[in-house]
Order: C-alpha cells, then structure tokens, then sequence
DNA sequence: TTGTACGCGTTATCAA
DNA sequence: TTGATAACGCGTACAA
C-alpha cells in the first residue's frame, strides 16, 4: 500500500526494458550516457525508490546493522548508540535495536531472530545472566559478523571493545586510599559478567596491594531494582562497620548511592567519599559533584561500526580477529572524593 | 553467507512439497495434525528460520517501525525508545533508529529512504529547522502510518502526542512568581518548533496574568552548541539586570545553566531559582536538585507503538486521526526553587 | 490433505 | 548498447 512505483513499471513507462533501467540506476558501464539520464530524470520524477526487500533477497544482504543492548538505555548505551549510528548513515547502513532487559531467553529470540538475515552484522552487549553461550556461538559459526562491546563473551573468536576496566578500577581504589580512606567497599550488579570481573580483580589487587587485608564484606552485591539497591546500601551505610569510600562499578549504583545518602546523616565527602564508573554528563553538577571513570563510550560505538563496516565492504581485506580492543576511561575528580 | 537453510531445503529433506511445509509452519487448517507436528520438530532441528525479505517482498510488510529522532539520544528520546521498544518486541515488531541531526536535509533524506516499504509506519520528532514539510506531507499521502510526537509537524493530518506544554510552562513561570521571583527569563532553544512556541506561550501568559510588563529580552535564545551556550547564559547573569528566576525550556539548557553559574558568584536558589523542562532521573541529585517538568516520555513512546501496531494490525478498525493526544507532564519541587 | 505453478521486484547471465 | 530470461525464497490460487 504504501509501496510506490516498481522497475517494471518504470520500465514500461520510459519504453525500455527492465534489465536496461536497472542497469541504468546502478550507473553500469554498458549503458549510454544518454539513456541513463533520461531513466534518472524519470527515475525522480516518477518518484522511483528500489524495494529494499526484492534487493535484499537478490542479494542476500540487507544493509543493516543491529545493536543488542542489556538493559534500557542509560547515558552509556546512548552514547554508544549515536556513535553506531553515525557511522551507519555515513556509509548507508540502517540500525535495527534490541532490548534484551537483562533477560538471557528474551536475548536468545532475539538472536535467533537475526540467524535469517535481518542484519548483515551484529553489535551487542551481553545479558548478565548469559550464562550459555550457544546461541551466540551459532550466530558466529553461520558467518554473521559480530563484535561485542562493554559486556563482552569471551567465548566467541571474534573481536570486543572494552576499557580498561581493570585499570581503572584499580586506579579508582586507589585514589581513594590516597584520600585517605580506611575502610572501602566496592558495589557491583553481578559477578558473571567479564567486565564486573575485571572491576572486581582491579580493586582487589589495588586492596591487597596497598596492604589491607582482603575480606568478603568489602564488595556489596546489588540487583536491578532501584529500590531495593537503595535500601541495602542505606543499611550498610548505618551499620557499624560503615565504609569511608565507595567504589561503584556500575552508573545506577553512585546514583542508588546518593539516594541512599539521604537518609543517612552522613556527609559527602566528610563521612564517606564516592568513585562511580559513570558515563553521565551531568556527573559534575551533582550534590556533591561525582569523581567517575568515564568509559569512551561514543568511540566505542563508532569503532564498532567502522569495523563491521569494513568486513562487510571489504570481506577479505578485514577479518574481525579474536582480540579485545581496549580503549582507556579517563578518571574525572571531583568534589565526592576530595581531602574533608 | 549468513543465511541458513531455505524452505525448499526443508522440504526437500521431508519429502514434501514447498507449499505444504510453508502452510504447516504458518498453521494452515489443510494441513494435517501430523505433518505439522514432523514439519516443525524438522524446521526446529535443522534450524530454519523463513527468510524475512521473501516475506516482506511476497507480503508487502516488514514488520517494521522507523523512529526518526532530532539529536543525540538525551533522557527524553531514551524513554521514548525503550517505551516503543518494549511495545514493538511484544508484537514481533523491529525497530529501526534513524537520527536527524537537527538537520532538514538528513530528514528529508532519511524520509525518501523510508518511502520504499522498508519500514510499515514511523513515529518521528522533527528536525527545530524543519519548515518545509513536503518530504513528510508525501511520506503521509503515500498511506505509510506516521505518527509525531514531541516536536510535531501540524500541518500533517495524523495522530501527534505531547505533552501540556503550554499549562506546564505556565504553572512553571507562576511557582517561580510566588516564590517571590521579580525579574524571570524564558530560556529556548527554537522558535520554529510548536513545543517551543507553546511553552513560551505559557511563559508569557503567566507573566502578564501575574501583572507583569512582557518585555522581548525575558526571552533568551540558545543554540545547538554547549559552550557557546554556556558562555550567553554566563554573560547575562553577569549583567545588570540579570534574572532572579529561569525557565529552561529544555533539558540541556538546565545544565548549561547549572555550568553558567559555577563561575558566577551567584548563589542558587538564594540569588536564582531555576525550573526546567527535564527527564533526567538524576535532577534530584543535582547541586542543588533541579525543580523540573517531567514528561511522560516512556508512556509517549509506548502509546505511539501500540497505536500504529493497532493501525497496522487492524487498520479497518483504527486511524490515526488527525488529533492532537496530550499526557500531562509532572512537576516536581525541589531545592532550585525553595524560598530562601 | 497435499502438490503445481506463479508472482512479488530486483539483478545477473546470456543472447542479440 | 539493449533485451529476454532466470533466479533469490516465500505464500497462495488452483489443481489433484
């Protein structure tokens, strides 16, 4: 219905046949210069678009790029997003995006969905309860270009953007012993997912490394809802053995963090003092303003598009090896860790 | 490369015709109980999954949703998303994203490339330069579903979703008047856009039934680019006669403002109260928390998808028509605009 | 209940 | 330089 006016009928009405308008429109070398002008002129003034759908069963490639996030989208799926789509419209590509809601069956549907040619490529970020890896392993082995960014599986040959997400982890516990913090605690969503790991292994080194004794009761595990995160920090937060620095390793935690706060009568940076993995760019404008580890996240996004890019246009020339692309954060500080 | 097996495939390996498995796996009523049952455990084992341009090339639909964005993703447009998002997976519908850039000609670009079928309805927020509505008037002539919300072109006889922007900015402009604000300026992005004019529209009402003198420089117009906002924001509360009160009209104007200030010595709310246009779940953590105007934006986004699926799905027993839905905002009271 | 034949709108191969 | 024809994978009218 809402499909306009075919090759065909085009054809028809320039008197030509279609193999000859194709040809014409696809700027072939056999055609004359005149006819090809006079099918472009008719082409526009007949408001003549290609179906995508013949195009793409023809040519088995759909010109399309799908992302698969984990969760709704935050300032760091956003920012990454733009940057995939950026590149996408320069080069002519359209982006489909999934929501898996941290839902391992709904990621499978929608995996499978995509094993029939939707998307020429795939961009994803793992659920936290991806445990099995099959269905991502299927998708891999039929050939579909996939690369992984952030929330990464380890157990597909191809290739993930991270940061250095132990690095700046052990950075960030760093920094908070330099500011003098005796007692820390790191709060983090879920222990299966690479980069908690990596976090996790990066303040537990900067831990040991400065001499404190490692113990189970310094890392906090939370969940995905808001509510109940805020309420178990601000139970911790009134316990007796409360902790004077925080490292978060996930956005929504400093936030839960800071709600939390508030019913307690600690003072930030006095009592307690904040570093949050965040890629929020009103971190600095916050109450008090946060010190954070800023993940690349646009850059993430647009290296992931150029390189699906690449192996789509220029399959032999690209291959998404088995490797982990990290690209640094940059740690911004700010007034919740600063020296009372 | 990527796609799996065809139908012909299947039923080659089940001896049985082309047609009969496409019926058995489209639940036909010719077709036996018995093959459909060998038909699917056989479609499951070899892993088949129809081709989705052979269908939509065959069926004249997608199963597809086109949602056209003006900028970078903020709070807003991500709610809007995961709202259609949500919607569209439940009814087995895909989601192509498309962003404009603020920039017409993209727009009118991204309009001709949906012209084709590609996508079976869209829901779009238009361009703040979009003053030529042709490209869309032709998408809509064509039949193809299309629905607007947010910055909606009127001129285009469908279904648009806002919010009451013009009683938001109005009771917005009258909190800052009781709380004793004398001298209130109207921050804005655009004038083309009917959201734009509409909460300048409350905000002038409001001044003159509070009894005030209208007068053009308690309007001030920002661009697209931060910095330079920052700095026009910056100069005017270091003139003579800077305002005791603001109204953002949108989100990234309040954080501008916020930026302006720290290198002022302007104190808030004592020297300035601030109210904002803003979906950012964190204006309660902001220094000082941000009284803001929240819209329902996953609820816009969700109500877009279902009723253009309904359309889609039923389109005897629904239209877009041309109407204007309005889901009022919420306003929130926080400390920017606390009594001194 | 199942099979045969055709067409959706393209592009590519071959022939003219 | 252009035209006729086949094929991509699916669903459906018609035949059996």
């Amino acid at each position: 219905m809402a499909s306009g006016i075919s090759l065909k009928e085009l054809a028809a009405e320039l008197k030509l046949a279609p193999s000859t308008v194709s040809r014409a429109l696809n700027d072939s070398y056999e055609i004359s210069e005149a006819t090809k002008k006079k099918v472009i002129s008719m082409a526009e003034k007949l408001n003549y678009h290609a179906n995508p759908f013949a195009r793409s069963l023809r040519e088995n490639k759909s010109k399309t790029i799908a992302i698969i996030i984990p969760e709704r989208i935050n300032s760091f799926f956003a920012q990454v997003m733009d940057g995939i789509e950026e590149i996408a419209q320069e080069h002519g590509y359209h982006l489909l995006i999934y929501n898996t809601h941290e839902d391992m069956e709904r990621e499978r549907k929608i995996v499978n969905l995509l094993l029939n040619g939707r998307a020429d490529a795939i961009a994803m970020s793992v659920t936290s309860q991806t445990s099995d890896n099959s269905h991502l392993k299927k998708l891999h082995d039929r050939g579909l270009p996939i690369i992984f960014f952030d929330r990464i599986s380890s157990e597909i040959p191809t290739t993930k953007f991270i940061t250095n997400d132990y690095e700046s982890a052990y950075e960030a516990t760093q920094h908070l012993i330099n500011q003098n913090c005796k007692k820390i605690t790191f709060f983090t969503l879920c222990v299966d997912l690479s980069i908690s790991k990596e976090r996790q292994r990066g303040f537990n080194d900067a831990i040991a490394d400065a001499g404190i004794e490692l113990d189970p009761s310094m890392t906090l595990y939370c969940g995905h809802d808001e509510q109940s995160n805020i309420e178990k920090i601000q139970e911790l937060l009134n316990s007796a053995n409360r902790p004077d620095g925080i490292v978060t390793s996930v956005e929504k935690l400093a936030f839960a963090t800071y709600q939390a706060l508030k019913r307690t009568n600690l003072r930030m940076p006095n009592d307690l003092k904040l570093i949050s993995f965040s890629n929020s760019s009103i971190a600095g404008l916050l109450n008090p303003s946060l010190t954070t580890i800023t993940q690349p996240a646009s850059m993430i996004g647009s290296e992931c598009a150029k390189l699906l890019i690449k192996k789509l246009t220029k399959p032999n020339h690209y291959d998404l090896i088995d490797q982990v692309i990290t690209i640094p954060s940059k740690i911004t500080i700010r007034e919740s860790t600063c020296q009372e």
